[in-house]
Order: structure tokens, then sequence, then C-alpha cells
DNA sequence: AACACAAATCGGTATTTATAGATTTGTTAT
DNA sequence: ATAACAAATCTATAAATACCGATTTGTGTT
């Protein structure tokens, strides 16, 4: 639980923006009519458009996320889907709790 | 409540660390032979040679964290004395508990 | 008033981060 | 095989951050 790097990655308003949209997919973005559904999470176009930054920008932004285990990729076809990974979130808070 | 702005002062493992060394001062710093007691924290001095990094440095660290108010700034006499501000930790905690 | 010393501020440089555009890679459909 | 498109990677630049040394300010002591 690397604290530093995490809080680097939660330095960004549109790193903490992406995280927040994550939780609530069906109310953030439109729908995934190729799948139906959004339970691999979102694709990097929707969350790009979302957050009006060039496509490199938000593949580097989703790369920091990774690193930090506070979202999967899972690539299905052309797209990969980013999701939450709410188990090394919790772990991150609690951590907090005892360590800061 | 700036998550952005308390995340990068969290971002730098030396303002990390002394957050930590001000929850215990009494094992990590030399007694205040002038006070006797770390009832308003401890001095930046101090907080200088622990952390080994010049004045001006430490003294700035030491402002970002009164701007996020995660430590309180008392001067007595010649001496300025920083001290965890347990209630913005804890709320900041429970913010992102909310919030992430 | 002059000195000594702690802390704050100012000015500067090296490193890191934010972000974009161009290129490359992966995958599906022709 | 080629086209089309999503995503990843590479290269580059502007802005922000991490420091430091020098100077200034605040306070107590002579």
């Amino acid at each position: 639980m690397d604290l530093i790097k995490i809080n680097k990655a939660l330095s960004n308003q549109t790193r903490v923006n992406i995280l927040n949209w994550l939780k609530e997919p069906e109310k953030c973005f439109p729908p995934h009519t190729e799948l139906g559904h959004f339970d691999f999470g979102v694709c990097l176009v929707f969350i790009k458009n979302k957050a009006d930054l060039s496509q490199s920008t938000i593949s580097q932004y989703m790369l920091q996320l990774q690193n930090v285990d506070f979202v999967t990729a899972t690539r299905l076809g052309k797209w990969t889907y980013f999701k939450r990974n709410e188990e090394t979130i919790e772990k991150y808070i609690n951590y907090l709790k005892e360590e800061l």
C-alpha cells in the first residue's frame, strides 16, 4: 500500500471525478449498446468524452489508477472497460485511518 | 473540504512523515527544554532536524499542512509549535469514505 | 539600540506532472 | 489483406512542485 503513489493519483481533479463517475455508470454514461450492461465498468471513449480531455491523457490517467489498483481494466473486443476496485479503495481508507 | 489540495499535501513523503511524527512527539523528538511538554506540538527546528531538510523547505511544508488545517501553529516567544489537528484529519477520512 | 536566533518569505533551479498530437498495436468486419 | 476504430505508447511542452540559499521579520536578551 504505497500511500504517496495513491495520494498522487488522487491529487488530480479529473482522476477523482472519474472514480466518482465509475460509482454510478448508469447515471453518468450512455448505455453500452454492444454489451447492454456496465458489469465490467465503462469503456475509455465514454470516460474520455465525459472528461473532455484527449484520448492519450485519459489512457494515461486510467493507467495510473490501475497502477494503484483502484480500477481494473477488462478488454473485450476493441474496447477496454474500467471498473472501480472497491476492495482496494476500502483498504486504502482503512490504512489511512491507521497510518495517517 | 478541498480533497485535491489535501491529497496534494499528502503526496509528499516528508509531509506524511511529519504528520506521523507529530502523533507521538515524545517518541520522535527530544524534549522541549523551554516548555517541558508538547502540548502545543513540536517546534520547527526539531522537525527540520528530524526531516533533514532546509529550514525554508520545512517552513513551507508546515504552511501547506496548515493550509489544509491538518496542523495548527502556535507561536510562543521565538518558537512556533506545530500540532496535528485530529478533528480535520478525521473529517477528511470520513469525507473520503463518503465521496471517494 | 544591538545582537542572537527562530521562523517566514523571496527568488531561483531541477524535477515531476498535466496534457496534447502523432504513431503504433490490437481487434473486428469487410 | 485491408479498412476502421479503440486503446496504448511515444515525444514534446507548459505548468507545478520540490527543494535550497539569501533575506527579512518577529521576539527575547543584553
